[in-house]
RNA sequence: GGGGAGAUACCGAAGCGGUCAAACGGGGCAGACUGUAAAUCUGUUGGCUCAGCCUUCGUAGGUUCGAAUCCUGCUCUCCCCA
């Protein structure tokens, strides 16, 4: 399959620069994507860019990953209306590492189109200022600088020189690649346009070379909000930031209005099937919802992950679970729960001596973040403990609420569950 | 270097000496209705030992019985002139 092909079909390319096409039909090229490592993990907002090197692998060309290792130090203006907080080297390090085992589980990293990870602070690790200012700084001017969408916006707000030249190094990291890798593509979300095109000026001046740019739209939701982010923060790739219940429930809570997007920018199943799913998100939106859930939490998480997911979430979910239902539940079923949903440990001494609800809450656990916020939610009738809602902020839990001697479901609303595991 | 404007809770934005934990809008959270969706309606949205107290209106001081509101220094941002 031809890959511009099928990023067309899938409603994923914003906008290339000429002759994209052709070079593409000219047998395997190599492209790049740019991955600046200021988070501890991959996000679902970075799979966007996962899936785009995937089909260009599919498609038989070789991805190539570029970690931010220089550009994370400085901090891209783009889209951000304000300077950013630098982040400190060894955290910055630490993240690169992480996030670099990552990409293992998405991209293929044998074969004659091999993807291969590299680190743009090789590119500038035995350069001092005044090479950077005469070999990258000259080839750009200011006032074309200046006159990028990320910068201009950023010129009414403030914007410091270091993140002024982030263009300069990720326009310097396109012409690196395109001399040692023969890189001719890069691919990126459409906010990053200005620094593509920095890039491509480049190696047109320096090395009197061609290079190319695809762009996709940025994924937006229905109701206008960012995506990638749920109520509480971001929606990780490592199961350890993100649960595989979590992960799986960001997807069958999604709005019905972004299913179509989801399912043509995420899903890997052949164009036949992705169809049939498409055609049937008016009739059936649940099933469709529940399928494209199902894919990608197989693929991100696993298979076994995704199907203790599935029993715990139509246990919690079920129309007919009540309190009988969870006392009927027998002590295994109840540890699988406890590890696909949140929860928190205590000490059963402390429990049996009887705690208090909003410390319980508030203090013990952190369902809640104040005090003032658990009796609130108390009052306004969101608190449930083993499904029986509690009324009362003086309520005391004690050992005798324990089912099998150990656990406590506490919820806050119909959908945040939590186990409560005494020890 | 000179002149002007500004910094308010998650964001935007009122307030300009007491009745201000601070209007209003957005966002968040919860309740009802639903499909664990959307839309809609309702409640709530600094902390606590909660009819009271404590900490908050860039920062440090000052005036006052009393300051987000007045004065001074400082920091930062924007605009204009050189």
């Amino acid at each position: 399959m031809n890959f511009l092909e099928e990023l067309q079909w899938r409603g994923m390319i914003h906008q290339m620069t000429p002759g994209t096409d052709a070079l593409l039909q000219d047998g395997m090229i190599t492209g790049y994507i740019g991955f600046d490592p200021t988070a501890p993990s991959l996000t679902i907002g970075n799979y966007v860019q996962i899936m785009l090197l995937r089909l260009f692998q599919d498609a038989g060309h070789r991805p190539i990953i570029l970690m931010g290792g220089a550009t994370g130090r400085i901090g891209d203006p783009s889209g951000k209306d304000k300077e950013r907080e630098l982040k400190s080297y060894d955290e910055l390090d630490h993240n690169l590492e992480f996030q670099s085992r990552q990409f293992a589980r998405f991209l293929d990293f044998e074969g004659p189109n091999a993807a291969i990870i590299v680190n743009n602070l090789d590119f500038y690790r035995d350069m001092n200022v005044l090479d950077f200012l005469r070999q990258v700084g000259k080839t750009l001017t200011v006032n074309y600088m200046s006159s990028k969408d990320s910068v201009k916006k950023r010129l009414e707000t403030g914007l410091s020189f270091t993140e002024f030249s982030y263009q300069l190094l990720q326009a310097y990291d396109f012409q690196c690649l395109y001399t040692q890798h023969d890189c001719r593509l890069q691919m990126v979300g459409s906010d990053q346009w200005g620094n593509i095109t920095s890039g491509t000026e480049f190696i047109r001046r320096n090395v009197d070379g061609k290079a190319h740019a695809v762009t996709t739209p940025l994924l937006t939701k229905a109701d206008g909000s960012k995506f990638g982010k749920s109520e509480r923060g971001n929606i990780w790739l490592s199961p350890e930031l993100t649960s595989p219940y979590q992960f799986f429930q960001f997807w069958l809570k999604a709005d019905d209005a972004d299913l179509r997007n989801y399912i043509r920018y995420f899903s890997l199943r052949p164009r036949e099937e992705m169809q049939a799913l498409l055609d049937r998100v008016d009739e059936d939106p649940i099933s469709v919802k529940a399928q494209l859930a199902e894919e990608l939490t197989v693929r991100v998480h696993s298979r076994a992950a995704y199907e203790s997911v599935l029993s715990v979430s139509e246990l919690l979910f079920n129309k007919k679970a009540n309190r009988d239902t969870l006392l009927g539940l027998d002590e295994t079923s109840l540890a699988t729960v406890a590890q696909e949903i949140p929860s928190f440990q205590i000490e059963r001494d402390q429990l049996a001596a009887g705690i208090n609800i909003v410390d319980l809450l508030a203090e013990h656990t952190s369902i809640q973040s104040s005090k003032g916020e658990a009796r609130r939610s108390i009052k306004g009738n969101a608190i449930a403990v083993n499904k029986e809602k509690i009324k009362d902020h003086e309520y005391r839990v004690d050992a005798t609420a324990l089912l099998h001697g150990k656990y406590l479901m506490v919820e806050n609303g119909r959908k945040n569950k939590f186990i409560i595991v005494t020890q």
